[in-house]
DNA sequence: CAGTGGTCTAGACCACTAG
DNA sequence: TAGTGGTCTAGACCACTGA
């Protein structure tokens, strides 16, 4: 055990979880806590400070919320890894392509490809289509060294995109099967950035806490002659996520 | 009183304050629970449920944080009026110039303007400059409505711009004045969008709770030939912040 | 099995709000 | 002053982990 000790005081207007939890922040940032290492345990804990469980674990629970330590039920409350190991830097504004991190393996899982006859008349606006048109769909999660960073779907009229279906999106890009099998190439696209919680589903999927927040992109894609051909909503993890774009 | 029967199954494996939560939950989305309505206090919950105190504040508290209800201390807890009221839409790199929320009044706050004489090292790299340079540093804050957007400080040089100590940009903007008073126009800059949890410090400013998500944007402005003018850090309110771009 | 965190109770006291 | 939320206690039981 390398904590320091802990003194509260009971007089504070600030209230005793609250002090607690900045103590540990305190110890934890200036490295008094390294990385890896185990808390006290909430009995400990109580014989350390006096205090009772609940407020300990409402301290805990603040370190967590705030990324500072990481709970494992029937093991123990550690300091969090620091994750500046590896970031995904994602190049916006001047190309589609995404820059590659660090040398890291990315790989893509294909979560849902197929065709759908009734659907959202959102999306269905935002492709100019008409109430009976199709659209085929779909939702992809990519990871880098099995963590995942970001799953996201994408909407396609069904009309001039049909070919798709038989595609290995594991494998291939999307634009690049829409340029060469369809001769589809994007010019333009609008794309609006905004920050969503996370929940309970998009967490699964993600491996995340509920509630935690995430980048929440949207695009529409065009070609020529102002024809959008591909709408998409992704979701990303912003822990990992860094965008990059530069200006004029 | 206009909430709906809880019934809540001690049985499940679901836990109590969960069950509750989620079915508070539904009852606002469903709309059976409006905006700006009270929510059964504690003591109350209490009865209706049957359930004790902490999993009822439990429940509320994940609420809160989900954005679904607002509570003050001594009044109770309320649904939360949906904030899609306006929303902040910022362009992003195709102009410097940011959209106007629709036609709402923006107002500007200097929050500190001065020379600094020693200062960070990540900084004066940015900056390009040396260990003994002078910066300038604003630090600024912009509200609609009352309700405070987002806060930003710059770093410039002050060997090229000591007179913008002099100036009130409360009413003018920095390129503005950087183009027409110090002839430096900028032409070209780099921008990274990340997400990071309030601390205290900039969730007093922004008036919201700790650890709520903000928009961390860093940004280097450059002059001819690659001369770096402007650094700028910012964080951004999620909740009514959403950035636009075009590409290609 | 012992040790960990997760859930829950019943009840106390305090601080804030409003009539 | 009554009603609200905020803090805190002591103690119980359960679920998960690893030796």
């Amino acid at each position: 055990m390398t904590i320091d000790k802990i003194s509260l005081n009971r007089f504070s207007t600030i209230p005793l979880h609250k002090q607690l939890s900045n103590n540990i922040h305190d110890q934890i940032t200036r490295g008094i806590l390294k990385p890896g290492e185990i808390l006290p345990s909430v009995i400990e804990m109580k014989s350390l400070t006096g205090v009772s469980s609940v407020v300990i674990r409402q301290a805990y629970e603040y370190l967590r919320r705030a990324g500072l330590v990481v709970t494992q039920q029937g093991k123990g409350t550690f300091v969090a890894e620091s994750k500046q190991s590896f970031e995904f830097i994602q190049k916006l504004g001047s190309s589609f392509e995404e820059a590659k991190a660090k040398r890291e393996k990315v790989t893509t899982t294909v979560i849902e490809l197929k065709e759908v006859f009734e659907f959202n008349t959102n999306i269905k606006h935002k492709l100019k289509l008409s109430k009976n048109d199709h659209i085929i769909m779909i939702t992809r999660l990519r990871s880098i060294r099995n963590i995942k960073m970001f799953f996201w779907t994408s909407y396609l009229p069904a009309s001039i995109c049909k070919p798709l279906l038989e595609e290995d999106f594991t494998k291939v890009s999307l634009y690049q099967v829409l340029e060469e099998k369809l001769n589809l190439k994007i010019l333009r696209a609008e794309r609006f950035v905004e920050v969503v919680k996370a929940d309970f589903q998009k967490a699964e999927i993600l491996n995340i806490p509920e509630l935690e927040p995430l980048f929440f992109i949207e695009s529409i894609a065009y070609t020529k002659d102002n024809l959008p051909v591909e709408y998409y909503q992704g979701w990303y993890d912003t822990n990992y996520t860094k965008f990059y774009f530069e200006i004029k």
